[in-house]
DNA sequence: CGGATTCATAGATTGAGACTATCGATATCA
DNA sequence: TGATATCGATAGTCTCAATCTATGAATCCG
């Protein structure tokens, strides 16, 4: 049982480091002067007996052995965290603040009702919203910046828990005067074979399933790639073709519009929304209780 | 970017008072005085608000939080020795300390010849052979105390990469005028019924692996067990039955005996022996290279 | 060239963590 | 019952490690 040889603060002082890319900035992101930044990183690069950087005057870059290093002490700061928020769930797992990640298609339409549905229920929970794509959300939850993540299931996570939230089945949206706007009862994949559709941008995992439906039902993606459904939408009202919407988004996007809506009976046509967080995550019983409150505010 | 809240100092105090539950004989244990353990440990209860540790005065006991924290600290405290040795490893994997575990039915008929190769191959390497059963040797790679483990890979390892060295055929060991002692070629299942078969000691891996076989083959365990290979044999050459033994052990436990052996052609009747690592050791590629030598070193 | 910016070095300061000595409470045993 | 040993907590002191400011040496840019 020996002393360790280094401190989680040279770790810290390692990674902001290879963040930065300079000593300066990253002395100034923790808050310390930078000769005391460069003297414990000396330090560490002692007792381990390895360079970590190579500091060329005009640019700091990390050796392999750096690269590593820097890789293992994110996972073990990580891992530091949550020590200490497995200590704080012991006093009060659901007060403080819980960092949570939300995928674009489903923030607009789910959070003015989940936030305070959330915050009637848990009155001393100070909730903080981080939107962005599922991979973003994937690698955030990974380094320990959000503690979970609001995702479809059908995308790829990783080594995560989870709690479903609901079942978001696909719905075609056509111009009113379009022959599949006329028709009766859900839309089958035969009759999309052929169909002009509009789709999101790469790396929305919903662009993702829908390519996926119309690749099984032989329907034509069109050219244009659109960055927000509302943009999916204003498309297809100026009759520049057909779109998926998942059901979640149908009210608020389809408002006071003559589009019509039909749901799509077609292999793929869902998604499975759920509360994703790290495995072992010592906040895995609070999120499953918020989890829980989202689902009784889905629409 | 805030420096961290506690040390790592701290949470190896922590496990070692969990461990010697007595903050004495912690100290003692981290070659510190008593009073500067207390106030870490204060100091840390503090920053995590939350009591670690009931001291009662005649004796100390984790609480559900302790315990908690302790089992975290634990790993975190293995992932932090894994920085140390990755470092190390970009100097010379293959120089310093490598502490490998080792069962006791192939450690006395192995290690004479691997110990000498090894040492031959890898001048610069240090090895500490530690004896044990699977299980132990299985929490003692968890726990980082080893950094592999030779062990039969058809007991419950857990999450371990591993590299086959041999695969070791068991053998029946009996008296030179018993009836299957006469018989020629390779013992099978059909000859094995009804017959009286010494086995070892409960916790052994090979005593599951051979009372597997006797149950399939429907032999009878005698109530005597023994705690060595050697007892076995022994008590077979003194009339009580008949045993089995890894081809491994057959050289050196039969020199000179008039036992008769015979290979055993019955499902399951072998065992794989193999060098196994915790996932993701940074020690993964000069584990490979020792196995390769210790399979070349396999009688 | 002159000024700005980079990381490293030097020397002073302070505070965290270590030590010894001791207390108060309890268990053990004569 | 009283003496003694043992436990963890507390008090007070000391020392060294981590910090700071100031400055140096090397590079880049206008």
């Amino acid at each position: 049982m020996n002393p360790h040889p280094f401190t989680l603060r040279q770790l810290q002082y390692a990674v902001a480091v290879a963040d930065a890319l300079s000593f300066r900035r990253a002395a100034e992101r923790c808050h310390v002067s930078q000769p005391s930044l460069s003297a414990q990183l000396a330090q560490l690069e002692g007792v381990l007996g390895v360079r970590l950087f190579e500091r060329d005057r005009r640019r700091v870059l990390p050796t392999t052995a750096g690269r590593d290093l820097v890789d293992r002490a994110r996972r073990l700061l990580v891992a530091a965290d949550e020590v200490q928020a497995a200590a704080s769930g012991f006093i009060d797992p659901l007060s403080g603040v819980l960092r949570l990640g939300v995928i674009p298609t489903v923030s607009p339409y789910l959070l003015p009702d989940v936030t305070p549905a959330l915050h009637r229920t848990f009155k001393r929970l100070n909730l903080r919203w981080l939107e962005d794509k599922t991979h973003a959300l994937v690698a955030a939850l990974d380094e320990g910046r959000v503690d979970g993540a609001l995702l479809a299931l059908e995308a790829d996570l990783g080594d995560v828990e989870h709690e479903v939230i609901a079942i978001d089945r696909f719905v075609l949206v056509s111009p009113p005067d379009h022959e599949l706007g006329r028709g009766q009862g859900p839309v089958t994949a035969a009759e999309l074979r052929e169909q002009p559709v509009l789709l999101l941008d790469d790396g929305h995992c919903f662009r993702a399933q829908a390519l996926d439906v119309c690749t099984k039902s032989r329907a034509h993606e069109l050219e244009f790639r659109a960055t927000s459904l509302t943009t999916l939408v204003q498309m297809v009202a100026g009759g520049a073709g057909l779109t998926l919407l998942p059901s979640l988004a149908v009210a608020a996007e389809l408002k006071r519009s003559k589009l019509k809506v039909r749901p799509v009976n077609a292999p793929g046509a869902q998604r499975t929304i759920a509360l994703v967080w790290r495995k072992k995550s010592p906040l895995a019983a609070p999120l499953k209780q918020v989890a829980a409150v989202i689902r009784d505010a889905w629409p």
